[in-house]
DNA sequence: GCTCTTTTTGGAAACGATTTCATATAGTGA
DNA sequence: TCACTATATGAAATCGTTTCCAAAAAGAGC
């Protein structure tokens, strides 16, 4: 059994090549008693158009490419899930890649969709490697940088803004009467968003005439062990802080697990706030507090921002998206008080 | 600014179309001293090849098509993750797009992957439209199923027995002594995996001679909201069940939540187990018991399994996994018996 | 029924790569 | 140095589409 070309059908129904074609993409401009000898034929053949030759051809693939940092976050795979769907309305398909929070892959993977052709690029961040953003201009390629937003970027991004986000769980716990408050982040090297994860803690220890102390900011890689490392080295010094910032809930799940462990009371003993209000936050002991991100929202407009753009020729914008801190019951006073 | 093609190549280092090709696909058979020309002419221009033609002649895209339930899962995420990272080391990439639990939409992927032109294909499960099978033979496309093993099935599955892992959970409670278990399964309609899960707890019942009441078998679409909700359905029956199999860690999640929301004690009250054995199973209050899936092993081997098939024509066989019961804090033995 | 305009149609040239086949070049042994 | 073989190279065909252009058919107006 041989796979149908256009060919096949345009025999089958006794017309050109070129009006199957017009059948395919612009059926109205084909009188209609052919139209359906050619869309019987189709049936019969059980033919669709290969891919590959029309996005030779056209230029055009109806796919659009992201990237991401990995997909075993249920943040990113939902938000992958939302956008696939809204892509999918207007015919357009998704292709993912992960590129494990290294922007030399990330480059690779840029270059891997675009020799696929893609036709709209969806990125996490702001920060790329220079490569990544001259193949990008050189493509001409629309792309969207989500889940970050900066004042001076020169790019399209539908986020938030991490600084705001962290120095509001951090403020939070001033405001408890916290003075010692560590922070688990993603190493900042290369990564706008921990990097401003960061920078918005200090800006809270700053704003309530904290000292800032380099070493009650651990770093972490990835999941809920790394969380719980890092953790574990903050609370073994011989001053640990009384509260603890995570920039993911992953770390945050990893801090309580290891708090358990350790036979530290949460919020007792140590408070500690997450980062993105995953659905698990309402589900750990005690209830997780947390900062809720856009998640749906930033899927959402991102993937009509670049369907807007490219079956309307709808100019993109960016978009910021405010973060909201939602108390529940792993933060308290600090014991020195409530006592 | 204009995109390279192999003609500027070529042109930029004097030679044909044929000998750029060649070294982009066979250098050694190329002069060494032209081969750098070329190789000079290909980075000075920045060129890389477009997939699209490429696949559109040689017929091989280097792309392994996957279709996944949804992607907010960690389960099929990391799964995705460790495929990823196997073919990765082999050139391949992998594509991937969801299907909601819908056959029918795994049969639309499935068409949209071989229109793209894929070289293999990843399917979850056993069970799929006639038309996904009908398609994937006529272009004797190979595939993979993962995530369920049955004994008759006549295609390459790499996954594990759903029953015997739902038939283990429930085991492990009737040993315990109850009497009454309930179970929280996805819709078994076009599913081949909530099938089994549900078969499984029929055997264990009816190994331990207990009555099969259909209605402490409840229905769950996905995630915690929904797990929470067939878990508050069951237990409010006027003979609720003592204990609860869920099909996946997430409707466990839901139950816990309910359950505390109810005011029930876990375990004492009401059994709880899971489905995964997922990371956040240890840090729920108390910690779940859980079956534990070959995730990591499905992942690694049906990637090289096909690798395998793809570059060095390897048949690629069935593997069976076994599961594992993991006995944490949300099993124990009934209150009446306790008592 | 005959022009003239408008709509439909088919032929053929792309798109960017690979690959076959014939030719040119390099390498070998005498 | 000369045939002869082995290797390297280029011209051209090809993959399955889309699309331009010209030709054919249909419709409009008289």
């Amino acid at each position: 059994m041989t796979i149908p070309t256009i060919g096949d059908v345009a025999r089958r129904a006794g017309v050109s090549l070129a009006t199957v074609s017009r059948v395919l993409n612009n059926p109205e401009s084909v009188r209609a008693e052919r139209r359906l000898r050619v869309e019987q034929a189709i049936e019969d053949l059980g033919y669709f158009p290969f891919a590959a030759a029309q996005s030779l051809k056209s230029g055009r693939s109806l796919t659009i490419g992201a990237i991401f940092p990995r997909l075993d976050s249920v943040l990113f795979g939902s938000v992958l899930d939302e956008m696939q769907s809204w892509l999918d309305e207007a015919g357009y398909t998704l292709t993912v890649m992960t590129m494990d929070y290294d922007i030399g892959v990330e480059a690779k993977r840029v270059r891997q969709l675009i020799a696929r052709g893609v036709d709209a690029l969806i990125l996490v961040g702001g920060w790329h490697a220079p490569e990544t953003e001259e193949i990008i201009a050189r493509h001409e390629l629309p792309r969207v940088n989500v889940w970050s937003w900066h004042e001076d970027c020169p790019h399209v991004q539908i986020g938030f803004c991490n600084r705001a986000a962290t120095r509001s769980a951090a403020s939070h716990l001033c405001t408890l009467g916290h003075r010692r408050i560590g922070m688990i982040s993603r190493d900042p090297d290369g990564n706008d968003r921990a990097t401003a994860c960061i920078d918005g803690v200090r800006d809270a220890l700053e704003a309530a005439d904290l000292p800032i102390d380099p070493d009650l900011f651990a770093m972490a890689g990835f999941g809920i062990d790394e969380g719980a490392l890092a953790f574990s080295s903050l609370m073994s010094r011989t001053d640990p802080p009384t509260a603890v910032v995570c920039a993911s809930d992953l770390f945050a799940f990893g801090a309580l697990r290891e708090a358990r462990r350790r036979g530290l009371r949460v919020p007792e003993d140590v408070s500690i706030t997450g980062f993105d209000d995953s659905e698990l936050a309402q589900i750990t002991t005690p209830a997780l507090t947390s900062v809720r991100t856009p998640r749906q929202q930033m899927a959402a407009r991102s993937a009509q921002s670049i369907l807007g753009y490219l079956t309307e020729g709808r100019a993109m914008c960016s978009l910021r998206f405010a973060t909201e801190l939602v108390v529940r019951d792993s933060t308290a006073p600090p014991a020195a008080l409530s006592a």
